[in-house]
DNA sequence: CCGACCAAATTGGTCTGACCAAGCTGGTGG
DNA sequence: CCACCAGCTTGGTCAGACCAATTTGGTCGG
């Protein structure tokens, strides 16, 4: 299904970031490589193409070599995420403060310079989330719809770019433990209002607090999620 | 020099930002474009890989097409600010508010977890910036060095990966203007006294205030510098 | 014994030309 | 006017070849 040079690249992705190549070793040539998929040397090549923009590998003359992680691009988080059959608990934290961080940031940019049509909508939908909600579905979209007008409201090209590719490389990750997310929908309420009002009064430290409340709300529930997926998946070990 | 799959994917980059293709409009085939740089069909193929890579078009079976700005990822950035002469003031703003608000989430995660070693350390760079320095390069080194401690000492590769990533793209862009750039040191020895007593303090919010103060020095400093340099290349086009 | 130097093997970069299957186009028949 | 099918276009892959730059390994001189 996938094309050939997509399982190439996957494949060395995964073998490089698992620590199989040692940093500033060379790898395999193009046509050692070739061999050992059983394809040709163009599909190779556009896999060492694809190592290259990650940011994995510097391929020149000569050969190729492997770079260190901090010289990576940022869409290798997905593909660290892809390690192992549970995400790393470490790096999706990791993901959910930075996202978070640029959440507020987009927020104190919005309360700066964006029109009072913008804000009223947002205020609307913060609103939204201080009623009580039973339906947990009607929740989650009330969340997203809130942060996305918050972005968009931003007008910041590339904080919404950097948002939405993060969000896209751990979010499929973390739908797996969809099924075990429990949300707090009265703390919700609670940092709810505190934004309306954070909004309405363009009170940027009550801004921050809110989005604080925030962070550490969704901190704790994926915290809360990996732990009853361990323990779930663990006894699913045991039983079989 | 540069590679001729690199001209292409340049090229086409260039066409695509600059709007001579609308988004969603099928883009010339591949051996179309071929004979148009007069290069072989796999040097175009490997220039559309970085095409999508970038997210800028999306190539499969049937034609490539051009996908939305906001469907790109972080690096078409650094394409857009190389269009035209002076790079886009305000995406350059707009990289400036993110990179400040991520060194401000980078140092709340060094205050909440990061080792006393690491935090004496950056509170020694911080003071170095409250003593007096005239020399101009050395200031902006120890400016530099006190925000690489603080990424650094975060511990969240994601924010690190970002961090680097987004500086890398608007910083070679800026280095042009480094002569129009007139740094307000007695400013950032106000801010960097405050960050090392709010560190010292394990104090949030003043930490929050130090770097918007921060990020405020760094915007205007950026937009007098572009304001300079502007008026200056307009005197030169009058000579001309 | 060691370092400088040179030639051969290796490697990435590019090219030519070809085949296949999945989309796209246009014409045809209902 | 619409549905449908054939033919054409397009991306995906393959094979084999040449060039220039780098790497490598051996040789020679100190």
């Amino acid at each position: 299904m996938a094309g050939k040079h997509d399982q190439i690249a996957g494949s060395l992705i995964t073998d490089i970031l698992s620590g199989r190549y040692r940093v500033n070793e060379r790898l395999p040539s193009e046509r050692d490589l070739a061999a050992r998929f059983d394809a040709n040397r163009g599909a190779v090549r556009e896999a060492m193409k694809k190592l290259e923009q990650l940011g994995v590998a510097e391929v020149k003359p000569g050969g190729a070599r492997v770079k260190d992680r901090s010289e990576a691009s940022v869409d290798v988080i997905k593909h660290m995420l892809e390690q192992g059959d549970l995400p790393d608990m470490a790096l999706v934290d990791q993901c959910l403060v930075v996202v978070n961080g640029l959440m507020s940031v987009a927020a104190e940019q919005t309360l700066e310079l964006a029109s009072e049509d913008d804000i009223a909508s947002i205020r609307e939908l913060a609103k939204k989330l201080t009623a009580d909600i039973e339906d947990e579905e009607s929740h989650a979209l009330a969340r997203f719809e809130l942060m996305q007008s918050i972005m968009l409201a931003s007008n910041n090209l590339p904080l919404q770019l950097i948002a939405k590719s993060l969000f896209e490389q751990f979010g499929p990750q973390v739908a797996v433990l969809s099924q075990y997310f429990v949300t707090d929908h009265e703390a919700w309420a609670i940092f709810a209002r505190q934004l309306d009002q954070a909004i309405e009064k363009r009170d940027l430290p009550a801004l921050r607090a809110s989005f604080t409340g925030i962070s550490n709300l969704n901190r704790e529930t994926m915290m809360r999620a990996f732990e009853a997926a361990r323990s779930n998946s663990g006894l699913e070990a045991q039983s079989s």
